[in-house]
DNA sequence: GACGGCCTCCCCCGGATGGGAGAGGGGGCA
DNA sequence: TGCCCCCTCTCCCATCCGGGGGAGGCCGTC
């Protein structure tokens, strides 16, 4: 398959670290067989120079300025529903990954990979081939058995996250405050915790808020 | 000065994603006064190599498998109180850099720093100059002005965060619940939270607890 | 139409939590 | 020695929180 010489893979880098695009690209251009053609420091340039290069493979980092990996990966499908992406991103527990593979991400790799990984990950996207790296494919086996919270409850959620009372969640969402510990009741039960702290651990765990 | 030719500047880089290493090494090494002379992957590594090579400035990623930033700092300056250490990381609210700074590390720099800076901020330490990027000295003032909580006000709030009842962080720390609940009324006043669940949060922002 | 999920609201109640104030012992520092 | 901080423990009390129910309305799907 590396006989294949007519053609090397046309690869965009998008990530916010100068220091690891870098990298990535020192790794690609050593590569007979692809190459970088632009670099992108935030969502934004992504998509531009996305729509400019029309690459093979873009590398996306979740976590961006401006646009983060989720919103550039929804915006490209929609330009285009035949790019491959492959998401890479520092922290494996992150539940924005299933959402990027869902919208159409071709593959999703670790920062910390080792190289190898990583440049079979790109040229497995780049032959339309899904890529998944098995610690997340566990992840995600994982995730079905678990019942997935609401949009209401993720709304709740965050508020939980942010230390406000039932009574100021109720206030922020304008529900009255018994059904602010409703939502906070079902969450618990969801996501197996005793207390709403309890419920920010685990939810902080699984990827379901940040910041 | 960048006509001192007689030497380079030794480096050792220290992080556990082989593409940023990737990224610096071919950063370093394009200039003409330092060089990379090994790499880590892990703090134990870095210790070893650090004792091999004695470079004059090692680089330090915070995070890092086996042993931390942190704990590379303080055996390193066990070692040689003269060694010449620059702290990287990638998010800037972390408490440890204060830690790394006043157990001897010369400087601290975000990952996603442009290049320029980066380069500066290694040439300065390993002048045995001190660099820190203007956000971190921002913060360091701010901290100055907050009360800092006591050692066993941050084991509680571990537990807190972890989504401990009183009960439960009392059995743990083997002390009274009347006492563990003084503790996290001191830690709510400290970090001027209602709810134990607010001061999880007003941690997590501060950097006072990772995970 | 019937079913099920989601969002909204309601009830009761015991236990956990947070605010206020006090107090003793130990260790460091002037 | 005295002072101050930290850790420990105590008591009171209003409030919040979590567990147990139930229920109506609005959507989809079957």
């Amino acid at each position: 398959m590396a006989a294949e010489l007519h053609k090397k893979i046309r690869v965009i880098l998008a990530d916010d670290h100068p220091v690891v695009r870098d990298g990535l690209a020192a790794m690609v251009n050593q590569q007979p067989d692809m190459e970088v053609v632009a670099e992108a420091g935030d969502g934004d340039a992504a998509l531009t120079l996305f729509e400019q290069h029309h690459p093979d493979v873009m590398v996306l980092d979740l976590r961006m300025p401006k646009r983060d990996g989720l919103a550039v990966v929804q915006r490209v499908m929609e330009i285009n529903p035949k790019a491959r992406l492959l998401i890479m991103t520092t922290y494996d527990g992150d539940e924005d990954i299933f959402q990027c593979l869902s919208h159409g991400a071709k593959g999703y790799i670790l920062k910390d990979a080792p190289r190898p990984e990583i440049l079979s990950a790109i040229r497995a996207v780049s032959e339309d081939r899904p890529y998944t790296s098995s610690t997340v494919a566990a992840k995600a086996l994982q995730r079905m058995a678990k019942p997935s919270l609401t949009e209401r409850e993720l709304d709740v959620l965050e508020l939980v996250a942010q230390g406000r009372s039932n009574k100021d969640i109720a206030r922020r969402l304008s529900i009255t405050e018994g059904t602010a510990k409703t939502h906070v009741k079902s969450i618990l039960t969801k996501l197996d915790a005793i207390s709403r702290t309890e419920a920010v651990a685990v939810a902080h765990k699984r990827g379901l808020i940040r910041l």
